[in-house]
DNA sequence: CTGAAAGCGCTAACAG
DNA sequence: CTGTTAGCGCTTTCAG
């Protein structure tokens, strides 16, 4: 079954094949008549382009690169699904690269995907400092968008959540329902999900008592993580725990609950990003729900732009705020009572 | 910054596209002071080979395309991560496309990859019956390998966990722990997972209790069923849910915790598939855990065959035995008592 | 409006 | 061992 190319269709319908080109790609204006022959010629022939062809000739591959730290990190699965929804719906393909969290790994697949000459790229940076040089060089080649992650002011255009809002949205909800003793378990580092989170709890909590930015704790993104940190925290009676990330909260409710420990009656638990299993638990976690439709929405829009005529223009950081999910997990403690 | 062709690498190092093009390609002995020059040029030009070109000359694009129904179904990321893993090792390039459960969009995507010159397709298809057709095209254009689910017999070569095997292993583990009266919540549907799992358990549990086999509720594979259906079955008291999956699993330990049993003590519960959220219930769900890595090893494999120079040969159809996981919630009831 | 022809960057004969 | 040459399939001047 030889492929069937552009002489093919142009011998079938009796023209050239810079005619056939033309009506295919609706590029020039061509002759009704000639037009519908040609048409009929490539559906009866089942011509397919060759993109292959059409990457070399035009310098575009209709291609773009996404790059992520670890797709089983359970929040990127529905960002994963909404950027390919909204690239394809451009008539671009993805090309998926996963770097199991390591930067080394990720230069690799950087430049692997820049040889593959794809015309943008998608990066969740694995690490705000050690990827940082192989995302400026790749943004010095190819329109590139940083998403979710940061990796240091000046790199590329970036889109992510308002992390501040988003606690905020948290810190105001404990005040309206009446916890006055807020603790928060957060993670050690400098990606925005940490230090802004981390910036963010600091600043607001002090509304609620002024010894609240105190009690703080802080590991890593992880169960594990969530259920340490009740051990250290418990003890001090606090009537809310403020979780930087829902697997934290996860961690924290399973221990408080072990612990023999009311929640929400005694003691709210809240999360950030609102994964599925954050909804899963018994009681649901009250939680921060990332605008992932809207984070693809605008990280495709902010590419088109670059990849269009006039893409030029200055650096943009984009921050979408965030909703926030009322679950079981912070019902108000009179409610339950 | 315009790219670096051969072109320019044989300027620099004065020779031939073709030699260098060899020195590059390693096709062919070249003399060693000439490659050498030819390595360095190359180098200090900083040249990338053009994909594109290579494709178009080589009729290969290095490239294969993955198909799956919904990259947020739980157990998905897992199996895309190590086939991306698989895939980049033997360097090739991976495109991904999300059906959103949609047989035609799943048939948009696959003619889409096919325009892309993927060598090769790695599909897991969205409808056992619907899927058919486009995946049977496919299958007659380029090498295909179906993994996970099938669709129909004779359409491509595949690669799947033994679901009647995992099954067993549950049977066995809740015999060996004094459960005798268990009952099977399922999934109705002809892909395998649902299929098989509900014939190994209607073939197995007889052993147990003669009447268990007829205690059988089919829905779908989610939380909310596993929900419902523990409002079908709780009032047979079971000692035993044996379900389909982990959601429905998940589902089913929360709507028991509610209705106040006791898991493990008074009825255990297990799983299938052992996606994350399966350890983190409390208590951790026993589950069968796919043998992930190696499914995706073996269908890297089968591809690789396919692609390569004697990849003729029958048909095959791979399963692959998994494990028991054994957790909390079937922990035999003495042990908790 | 249409055709002829020149490549995009690379590889593979085919000669030397 | 190395250079010359002819395309892979497509788009796009440039003529007509």
């Amino acid at each position: 079954m030889a492929d069937v190319t552009l002489r093919d269709v142009a011998r079938a319908s009796g023209c050239s094949v810079a005619t056939v080109s033309r009506v295919l790609a609706g590029t020039r204006p061509v002759g009704a008549d000639t037009a519908r022959r040609v048409r009929a010629a490539a559906a009866s022939l089942g011509y397919r382009p060759n993109h292959a062809a059409r990457a070399l000739r035009n310098r575009a591959t209709g291609t773009v690169g996404l790059v992520l730290p670890q797709i089983t990190n359970p929040f990127y699965p529905a960002l994963v699904r909404e950027l390919t929804h909204a690239l394809h719906a451009e008539g671009r393909a993805v090309l998926l690269a996963d770097c199991d969290d390591d930067p080394v790994a990720e230069a690799e697949r950087i430049e692997d995907l820049l040889g593959r000459r794809v015309d943008a790229l998608l990066v969740i940076p694995a690490d705000e400092r050690r990827s940082r040089d192989a995302v400026a060089a790749a943004a010095a080649r190819v329109p590139l968008v940083l998403l979710d992650r940061r990796c240091g002011p000046g790199v590329a255009d970036s889109v992510a959540v308002d992390n501040a809002a988003g606690m905020a949205l948290v810190l105001e909800h404990l005040a309206a329902t009446g916890r006055r003793r807020p603790c928060f378990v957060g993670a050690h580092g400098t990606a925005s999900a940490a230090a802004e989170r981390r910036a963010a709890y600091a600043a607001g909590s002090g509304a609620l008592d002024a010894a609240a930015p105190e009690r703080t704790a802080l590991g890593d993104f992880s169960v594990a993580w969530g259920r340490a940190a009740v051990d250290a925290l418990w003890e001090a009676r606090p009537d809310a725990v403020v979780c930087a990330n829902d697997l934290i909260a996860i961690g924290v409710l399973q221990r408080l609950q072990e612990l023999g420990a009311d929640v929400p009656g005694e003691v709210a638990v809240t999360g950030f990003d609102d994964i599925p299993m954050a909804g899963l638990a018994a009681p649901g976690i009250t939680t921060v729900r990332q605008p992932v439709a809207e984070l693809a929405a605008e990280a495709t829009r902010l590419l088109a732009h670059r990849l269009g005529a006039d893409g030029a223009g200055p650096q943009r950081a984009l921050r979408l705020a965030p909703d926030l999910v009322v679950r079981g997990s912070s019902a108000a403690p009179h409610v339950r009572a």
